[in-house]
DNA sequence: CAGCTTTGACACAAGATGGTGATAACTCGC
DNA sequence: GCGAGTTATCACCATCTTGTGTCAAAGCTG
């Protein structure tokens, strides 16, 4: 990956707090670790993180105090974790813009999943897709795709997509030209919460191509971009 | 490397000095060693460096230390060894600018790599790429750069670049007429934590040259500077 | 519940890319 | 024109990325 994000772990207990970073490390993340909340919310005041992963209980200020203060100068995304045994006001998380809660003990899988999954959100967000969009009848070329009917005819031919290979279709149809990565793409498929593979979408992109190519031999209009993504030929 | 950067190493180690200076002189750097934070502190009143390399743990004045007195008088980047058992107050190096801290034991190739990335870095900072510099459709003349479409163009014939290609010459594209060193190159198309040889940007503007010839044989819009970097041809 | 579809994950191979070192060519100051 | 220093170029190889086949799990239908 070309440019890492930055994340910043806070807990008390440094175990948690060293498994984590080796975790996240070993994906590639820059890990900042605190001890205590008022460390933390001075550091991130000096140099903002891109994502925060925050122990609920904490000693001298707790993980909600910390969003609390940390909101009056950031909006960055925010991972609790919790005790199953603790009192966890969820409101007030969502009020305050908390993105995810994970329960202890979590499995590191499920956390670096999230991690995924909070980033990708955040890094793409600039390319939404409206609901009208999303919603509307889309022509380009001899792709013909009806939302509301759920169909996706090729010069008229109809061809069958599943639904996940719809929302990928269409969000590289819906800007013919520009490049989608395929962070980009799980946005348009998948629900915020979940992460899948990367190959994942590749699996898909194969399984479109080949039900395309079925009805005309000479589909190319789905093009590879090496290390970039995906992109719907220009007219 | 005209000037060849100087380096202030400080260590109560005289073994850690003589093996981090042997393997710094190999680089060309100029090295200069201290056993304590007071002599070096005088030293580097005297005469500034390009870089310090500090341990935090010494007698007479620690690195923490040593580096809140220099701050008064010197903004240069410093690199903090630290041993694992040792008490990192990251804040305070936040706070005081400590650029690096590596941990102990470490592996000489990782304190040079990191060592050229922070040099690196400090030599080009002056010339920052904002992220809606990067994300901008550019056109120069003859060249047409359209990042989200992740195409290039020169007299409107599609030229095809990989992504690091791409950024390379996006980063001098954007200042026509100015140069550009290697490092600033590298800067523009690398991770902070990364250092490639200095060859290897000749490689890409090799590549580049070679792709943008056989669309316009007369292409000679980057120039070399000799002994400094390259230039986008200014109009 | 049985059978079908959909889906995600993985493994492997093929291909693209990019870093490196060597060497030749060049530039510059003297 | 010489020599030191700098750059161009090449080819190799390691690494990363992608395409594809396969499989098992999950979902859905009747």
């Amino acid at each position: 990956m070309r440019t890492s994000s930055n994340i910043a772990l806070v807990d008390d207990d440094r175990n948690i707090l060293n498994s984590l970073r080796m975790a996240l490390e070993a994906e590639g993340y820059k890990i900042r670790t605190y001890n205590d909340g008022t460390a933390a919310l001075e550091a991130l005041t000096e140099a903002p993180a891109d994502l925060g992963i925050f122990d609920i209980k904490m000693p001298k200020m707790d993980g909600m105090e910390l969003l609390r203060r940390l909101r009056q100068i950031s909006d960055m995304p925010v991972i609790f974790l919790t005790s199953k045994d603790e009192e966890i006001d969820e409101l007030f998380g969502l009020k305050m813009g908390a993105d995810d809660y994970i329960g202890k003990p979590f499995s590191q899988r499920l956390l670096v999943e999230r991690v995924k999954a909070i980033l990708r959100r955040s890094s793409a967000k600039d390319t939404v897709v409206t609901p009208a969009q999303q919603a509307a009848i889309l022509e380009r070329g001899q792709l013909k795709m009806d939302p509301e009917r759920h169909t996706c005819h090729w010069d008229s031919k109809p061809v069958t997509l599943t639904v996940t290979e719809f929302l990928i279709l269409q969000a590289l149809a819906l800007r013919p030209g520009v490049v989608k990565s395929r962070d980009a793409l799980m946005d348009a498929a998948y629900d915020d919460q979940v992460y899948v593979d990367d190959r994942t979408i590749d699996s898909h992109i194969k399984r479109l191509r080949k039900k395309f190519k079925e009805v005309d031999d000479n589909f190319d209009v789905i093009e590879t971009l090496y290390g970039v993504g995906y992109r719907f030929k220009e007219a």
